[in-house]
DNA sequence: CATTACACATTGACTAGTCAATGCACGGCC
DNA sequence: GGCCGTGCATTGACTAGTCAATGTGTAATG
């Protein structure tokens, strides 16, 4: 006979059950860690435990001290392709939520432009050494004050010193658009997503709960330059596993898609 | 002044900044914690808080009872897009792992197919409801032992009854060469992927460890029937965000991508 | 009536232990 | 030399508490 499963394993199952079943709803209130170490005849100490099991499932969140709340999960849509489609790229993503629900939250984001020398991600897609200064454009994307992404393009700075792409305002135009007036027009794009916790950092930066893993999004821009194709800018996009779903359209005719 | 941080998140920052550093590399040993509790002259239930935040970060794995040991991330090449380029779309995660790498490890997968009610997510993309009965085609790949993704196909039953996407073996030529053969070749697909931590069903069935956050990618795919795009498959993937990276290639010309 | 002060419930951090399970190294035995 | 048993270090699960921080509702106060 299989060994017992632990107490703390058995709350965690039971409360679990109950979410996914629907008994607890989204924002409903958990029984407090006194009450199930009371239920299940136990210590505090392994009441709580198991509910850090499902905190980190990312299944509830302890708002101290009013209690432990189911999370609620509002994902929004995320469209890596729209900036092949749409003149503005940067404000895509606003307006397909916008056009998504109705509720007109605020959207707001925050710029800042700095030159610096490329990390090991960045060099290795730009072909470039740590010498090479880079310039970074760093946004971070908010709807009504709560931060949902954050977003990193880096240039060599030799491409962009001095251009419009290193304002540190919004472009109406796109940056991607100012990268073509300079005749560095991205023709091809690399995305690579990997999946992970986030580090502190970010975060931190994000203000995300315990249990909220982040998807890297990683765009590579390739132009053509000398009739070759040539990496010319590299994108890191930051998004909460809670706060995102990305989608991509492909078609089969053209053998691209 | 900022309240004092805690002396468990103390601990944990040092370990992180280390193994970040380098100066606790893949596979090391950390220290015990013993030592943790009394280096930092707290009790061990305290260094075991600070050990833990780095477990549900994914950074270490608990190897009981030889210690605590930095875990190694090995992501491999998916590519969602291979199977529109490549006659057999089943057998090119395998060819990608083994044209990137020379090892060559032992690639397997299980097979098993059912007929079933579809649920809430299969029923919305492919336009139908509880009572129409879907099959599935579920497969488990792995490599040398070790699983590494879930692969669930679903399509309305009356599409393949009775024909080869229902063996539950290997076909060569692939499931959606059979379904073209049928009348429905897939000629458009969206893709959705979204960011969570596994349920606990999941966990077991990939063997994850705690703090592996997972990636859920559904495809649907379009067919023309009478002339309109209609679902015909919804295949759902789960990705062990430890083992996975996943890559798009995108152009511009062409209006796709 | 409005505003402030306070008690309370609840989670967060922590102490100081116990007992169980289990790889691993080492010593003894054939 | 090879095999086996045993002890040990280490993590897993758990007990039974203490003190601190903090929203919330209630009671006291002007």
């Amino acid at each position: 006979m299989a060994r017992q499963r632990a107490i703390y394993q058995r709350i965690a199952d039971e409360l679990r059950a109950d979410i996914t079943a629907g008994t607890l709803r989204e924002d409903m209130r958990l029984p407090t860690e006194a009450e199930l170490a009371q239920r299940w005849k136990t210590s505090r100490a392994t009441a709580v435990q198991g509910l850090k099991v499902l905190v980190n499932e990312g299944l509830i969140v302890a708002d101290r001290p009013r209690g432990y709340f189911v999370r609620k999960r509002r994902p929004m849509v995320y469209r890596p392709q729209a900036e092949f489609r749409i003149p503005e790229p940067d404000a895509d993503i606003f307006r397909q939520r916008i056009a998504d629900e109705q509720d007109s939250r605020e959207p707001s984001q925050k710029i800042e432009v700095a030159i610096s020398s490329p990390s090991k991600t960045v060099q290795r897609r730009l072909h470039i050494d740590a010498k090479t200064a880079v310039a970074v454009r760093r946004r971070m994307r908010s709807i009504d004050g709560d931060p949902f992404n954050l977003n990193d393009s880096h240039v060599p700075l030799s491409l962009v010193e001095g251009t419009d792409w290193m304002s540190p305002e919004d472009v109406p135009r796109g940056t991607n658009r100012v990268l073509a007036e300079l005749g560095y027009e991205i023709i091809h794009s690399v995305d690579e997503i990997m999946v992970r916790m986030p580090t502190p950092e970010e975060s931190s930066r994000l203000a995300l709960g315990p249990g909220t893993p982040v998807a890297e999004h990683i765009v590579t821009g390739y132009a053509r330059r000398d009739g070759r194709e040539t990496p010319v800018q590299v994108t890191v996009n930051i998004l909460p596993g809670d706060r995102h779903v990305i989608i991509y359209d492909r078609v089969r005719e053209g053998e691209s898609a």
